[in-house]
DNA sequence: CGCCTAAGTTAGTAATCAATTACTATCTTT
DNA sequence: AAAGATAGTAATTGATTACTAACTTAGGCG
């Protein structure tokens, strides 16, 4: 058996992070026990506490670790891209790869979302909502300006269902039950966004 | 004290269904305790289990409800019209309806999504998206032998997306704290839906 | 090398929850 | 109206859970 592992305070938080994305998996948010957690990270229940005051605190530093590495990611990969439209589709795209990669991701986030009562951690993910939601805005904004959307579209409709089209793949992959496969029918879920809010006999692509 | 009250054993399952779906309205539904629930219809908790065998088998028939309410509703609403879009359309306003008068459902269906094992009311929950899903496709089906489409249109992603586009709006609703306001963004929603699939520079309404 | 602290273990505790049991009240039927 | 069936209560059980406390070990630094 591994002896027993000495890991500095931060090392073992992100380790614990990792372990709950991971278990989300494959199993449910609201069955997972800090029992589960601790044995699928080779450490006793008792010393998840020595890091964190109590489960609530775990369930909060995942979620931030979540929201993080999504706008990053998303960030990084619009980043530099002229065209509005084609931002966009880099962000949906680097949005589903991250899921792709993490498949407890939604799981952990929808779980999250399900506490009518704003917990630490649901506070975190309606802020990261926020901020991906104003990001698109952005670019939407920026796209009507160059004539690229057609006329009358709800900006603030295009935003929501952006999210929403992202959320529709998540959801069929639920219940399909392959959550890594959701990179494969990303592009033809974005090809129907963009023709949604495009100007219509649009030249591009 | 209101004096015990007597019920035929149908309507008490019935009546347990009501508090279930009314009490996901603003609960989740992981912390939902038979005691919950109990205590919400006025009965005290062991009084459950005259009338169901485990608590899997309350949320089995709450799933079951909706299920046969969600699909004859929406059935209605495509009855009789011609126009496949039309239906389309017709159908979506009709789940979104049925979802602002009910707003625990999407809570109580989701709560179910996430359990990865099936579960009997998952298996329900997931029979229920085919059912909704293969109609979707037969409707979709008809609009493009009625060059209703745009070509190259990937009618399974469209149908897909239907869905994703009902679940952005609830993902909307849940972070907004706000099912019943679903009602109100809908039409944009699905407008944005119907110019993603609809043949470009189309003369319709 | 020895000390001291941070990190981990073992063994609890109090609370909660689904489910059961023994009993009682109410409805139905003849 | 009596009797049997149905529905509900009150109390309890065993299992599980988050969290704690007392003890033990690892590892860095002077």
């Amino acid at each position: 058996m591994p002896q027993r592992q000495h890991l500095p305070a931060d090392e073992r938080r992100e380790r614990t992070v990792e372990a709950v994305i991971e278990l989300c998996g494959h199993e449910e948010p609201a069955t997972l026990t800090t029992g589960c957690i601790a044995r699928h990270m080779g450490v006793t229940q008792g010393a998840l506490f020595r890091h964190f005051p109590n489960k609530e605190a775990i369930w909060e530093a995942a979620v931030a670790w979540i929201a993080e590495r999504v706008m990053a990611r998303v960030a990084a990969a619009a980043e530099g891209i002229e065209d509005p439209l084609a931002a966009l589709e880099a962000m949906f795209l680097a949005h589903v790869a991250f899921i792709g990669e993490h498949p407890g991701v939604p799981r952990l986030l929808m779980g999250q979302l399900q506490y009518p009562r704003p917990t630490a951690a649901s506070r975190l993910v309606r802020g990261l909502m926020e901020r991906y939601r104003s990001r698109l805005l952005h670019l939407l904004e920026q796209a009507r300006r160059q004539g690229q959307l057609r006329p009358g579209l709800d900006l603030d409709a295009a935003a929501g269902q952006f999210i929403g089209c992202v959320q529709g793949l998540v959801l069929q992959s639920l219940i399909a039950d392959d959550v890594a496969g959701i990179v494969d029918r990303a592009p033809a879920a974005f090809d129907l966004y963009r023709h949604g809010i495009r100007v219509e006999a649009g030249g591009g692509a």
